[in-house]
DNA sequence: GCATATATATATCATATGCCATATATGACA
DNA sequence: TGTCATATATGGCATATGATATATATATGC
């Protein structure tokens, strides 16, 4: 191990590499999610609380269908949460990291980001 | 038209619908550049500094090749570049968007995040 | 030429995406 | 009740994109 230039950042992260890693993994995961325009606008339009999927429709312009497989995914990944209401379902986030983070993003790419 | 609840919202956003993707789409693609828990960590090393591909593999545990061509993928990306000195390559960002998006991570996700 | 450090190429595989069709659920109304 | 319209969900399929493993190539210093 020749390079050694900053040993002190690796031995002051989670004990091993291993348990760092497993960190990173959670957080891409979680990023992975939000990689994709529709998905990422989806959840910056549920921080402002809850909005049916023909909400959704008119804020992001994405089609139906494509809505609906998104919405799923987040669904199953504990991101959002969803309750009918007649013919309505709305969509709420029940994941505050995913709020906390698509505020930094807002605040990190301001008007030109997500908002 | 008929759901209009948050007809301000989408009215207060980026004029239009084309805009607002398109914005979404540019935060997007950072975004999945760091989906990934390689790419992550070393977006996350870097933040701390000028590293060498060596110091990198120490710190994430990576394979060389993949590291290589993770940091290749970021540099095309504009997100860092390399600088050589001798045998060894240092990298470091380039983004500052990245640096505050790293920073946002580190805030959100704590100890359980990337730092 | 040899060792070290880094970069790139290739093959294979899994997953995501887009497009389109169709299915289900709810409510309105004859 | 039966049918119709609206809102949402899901499935098939072609394609694109990304990941992984492995091999090989380039650059530097001795």
């Amino acid at each position: 191990m020749p390079y050694m230039t900053s040993i002190e950042n690796v031995m002051t992260r989670p004990t091993d590499i291993n348990e760092l890693n497993h960190r990173a993994e959670e957080v891409a995961a979680l990023l992975k999610t939000l990689s994709h325009a529709n998905r990422l606008l989806i959840a910056c339009a549920l921080t402002e609380g809850e909005m049916s999927v023909g909400d959704l429709a008119s804020y992001t312009g994405a089609e139906q269908s494509h809505l609906s497989r998104d919405l799923s995914r987040m669904r199953h990944e504990g991101l959002v949460k969803a309750r009918r209401q007649s013919k309505n379902v709305f969509y709420r986030l029940i994941d505050n990291r995913l709020e906390r983070l698509v505020a930094a993003l807002c605040d990190t790419f301001g008007a030109a980001g997500v908002k």
